[in-house]
DNA sequence: ACTGCCGGATGACAGATGTCATACGTCGAC
DNA sequence: GTCGACGTATGACATCTGTCATCCGGCAGT
């Protein structure tokens, strides 16, 4: 296996930036990309049917996160190595893509060359992630909401009501206030729109 | 000049985007990328130093947006044709872009093709805009805030307080709750949250 | 000269939001 | 088998937000 090209699988949603990464790709005499999808849903069936050594997933996609693509694919096809890119830079989404299998971590204003770079990389059983990121995912440290206070300031991020929330999630109103005052209260702020703008900016939401 | 390469200027703040564009753009024989900047107010010198034909132009950019660097440039080198892009179709983007002088807007998820084209076109002098984003810019209407309910509203949209916004903006707690309350009247919507998003989605903050 | 819109302000009021104490059942850890 | 964390709920309270009426000065249009 040491002269065969690199068989590359890219998910991204966003048709341009996908076929202009591919075109990149294309740059290079060792990397060929094999399969493209749009959807984080589709990346699972696509990579069982093209042989594939590595899936470069984007995070932001429609269907399912690439994170999430991420972890199916590792529990399937543990053999396929795992590169996430990522717009954001949230420490959080760096620890829950780890958590998910991943072997790289890239985002997306780093420079062009590192993207092949990473892809050789992880295939030589390397692991890549950006050295800044993972001081801050470290120093954040872990989630401090819970599934539930997640779900609930991730459903009042589109500015609903109380009384929405609770209908929407089947909860009384004043659990809803409960919810988001303990998420309030752990992520130092003053009032759901902040806490909102900070779990999206540590990515844990 | 019928059979020169065209000569593009690429603004984009995402290194991998945009040397991914670079790389995409490269491919085609009449297309030479020469010039890339990553911030939108390195637009305009790039573009007087470089004897550009088209410049692209992404709207999220630090420093300037794009739309901001297009009114320059256009105003400066009336003969650069300007080609806008953008993650995010929002109406409102494409009537700033239009009043900026563009001659093309496009959105990353269309399909790569449209690049290439898009520069062709505008060179030969046609504009090129997505029928879909068109019909919903001028459905939307115009900007209906004025600007500083615009100015009160963006400073709200990170979570601010009242007290912390009137501060910030030297006005009085009451003067800022009447902007927010006539902003979300002229939204129809029913509180600040919601007032952020839905001028957000609409390109009007 | 008048009208209307904008920026700016006040005060009063109703309703939404955030806090706190308290309670109960479930479940996993020790 | 107890303890702690989580999910859920209530009631009371203080504060924040949104609405409305009303006012003023400036400035653009007619």
């Amino acid at each position: 296996m040491t002269s065969r090209t690199i068989k590359v699988l890219l998910a991204e949603d966003q048709s341009m930036v996908r076929e202009a990464l591919a075109a990149l790709l294309g740059l290079e005499d060792d990397i060929e990309v094999v399969a493209q999808v749009a959807r984080g849903d589709e990346v699972l069936t696509a990579a069982r049917d093209h042989d594939v050594d590595v899936a470069l997933l984007d995070i932001e996609m429609p269907g399912a996160t690439g994170i999430e693509a991420a972890a199916q694919v590792h529990k399937e096809l543990p053999t396929i190595k795992l590169v996430v890119l990522t717009t954001f830079g949230r420490p959080g989404y760096l620890r829950s893509a780890m958590e998910a299998g991943a072997d790289a971590f890239l985002v997306k204003d780093a420079p062009a060359a590192q993207l092949a770079e990473a892809v050789r990389k992880v295939l030589a059983g390397e692991r890549v992630i950006d050295p800044t990121l993972a001081a801050a995912a470290l120093a954040d440290g872990a989630n401090p909401l819970t599934d539930r206070e997640r779900e609930v300031l991730r459903a009042a991020a589109d500015g609903s009501t109380n009384a929405e929330l609770a209908a929407a999630l089947h909860l009384s109103q004043g659990t809803v206030r409960n919810y988001l005052s303990t998420a309030i209260q752990k992520l130092a702020v003053r009032n759901r729109a902040e806490a909102v703008r900070i779990a999206r900016e540590k990515g844990w939401l």
